[in-house]
DNA sequence: AGTTGACTTGGAGTCAACTCCAAGTTGTAA
DNA sequence: TTACAACTTGGAGTTGACTCCAAGTCAACT
């Protein structure tokens, strides 16, 4: 599939996929006989990974590293991958508790402009805490 | 309050309270004999709720523009302080619900390492999606 | 009087992560 | 064949949020 097809199932801009491919995020695409970037499934997870890992608040720079380590070669990748996932597993824990503290905050102020909006009425739709 | 206690307390540092006031996010800040920045509690609360605001995800721009909001003087400011907080509410809801998503990923690619980093030992402390 | 050290200023530099651009190539369609 | 859109490249520009710097001021202490 061309980079435009990728682009969209990935969410992604072209550019943005160029980009991760010129600071060696993403290995260097197939080419077709005319020189074009094509794309198959596997490209795609990867792309989808590499966004998973982005919107867990990993840098492109950690997550490039994370893809470098070898575990066909390096016996100690596995071990390494390992200890990566999990500091970036901490670290997103405390993320998260930081997000729902500051929803809290938010879900507070919110209900004092409700009231003084809507003088005493339909204050029923509360937010919950996103699970 | 010196500028570099009030930093100590918030957890901002004292360039980066300077640059907000540079860029209007927080008021003048009052002045002692000798023209340094003075802060009392208000400045205080001020830029922690900055600090929660932004861990929530709203850019600088969008809380200047949510304190710009004047209370006493605007007759809706009170409703349009409240469409903001409510649309920031949401995406935040998104937001944590993007985590949680990416917090799963990780989780799994986390037993799995372990797998094979432990062969079939101690798979215990599995994490659980914080709350 | 001299030396710290904490502050002041305006402005420049940094960083991550894009985002855009101009100029050129290729494949398809009218 | 001529137009057109979809790609290609290297490199420059942008954005948000700081972060650092040089040069100067001020108050307190020795």
């Amino acid at each position: 599939m061309s980079i435009k097809q990728a682009a969209e199932k990935t969410g992604l801009t072209e550019d943005t996929i160029r980009y991760y491919e010129k600071i060696d995020l993403l290995p260097p695409a197939n080419r077709n006989s005319s020189g074009r970037r094509v794309y198959g499934e596997d490209d795609l997870e990867l792309m989808v990974f590499i966004t998973h890992m982005k919107s867990a608040g990993m840098s492109l720079e950690n997550i490039k590293y994370y893809l470098s380590l070898n575990l066909e070669e390096d016996p100690n990748a596995a071990s390494e991958r390992l200890a990566l996932l999990t500091a970036q597993k901490e670290q997103l824990e405390s993320n998260i508790a930081d997000l729902q503290a500051a929803y809290k905050v938010l879900e507070h102020k919110v209900e004092h402009y409700q009231e003084i909006c809507l003088p005493e009425k339909l204050r029923s739709k509360k937010g919950t805490v996103p699970q």
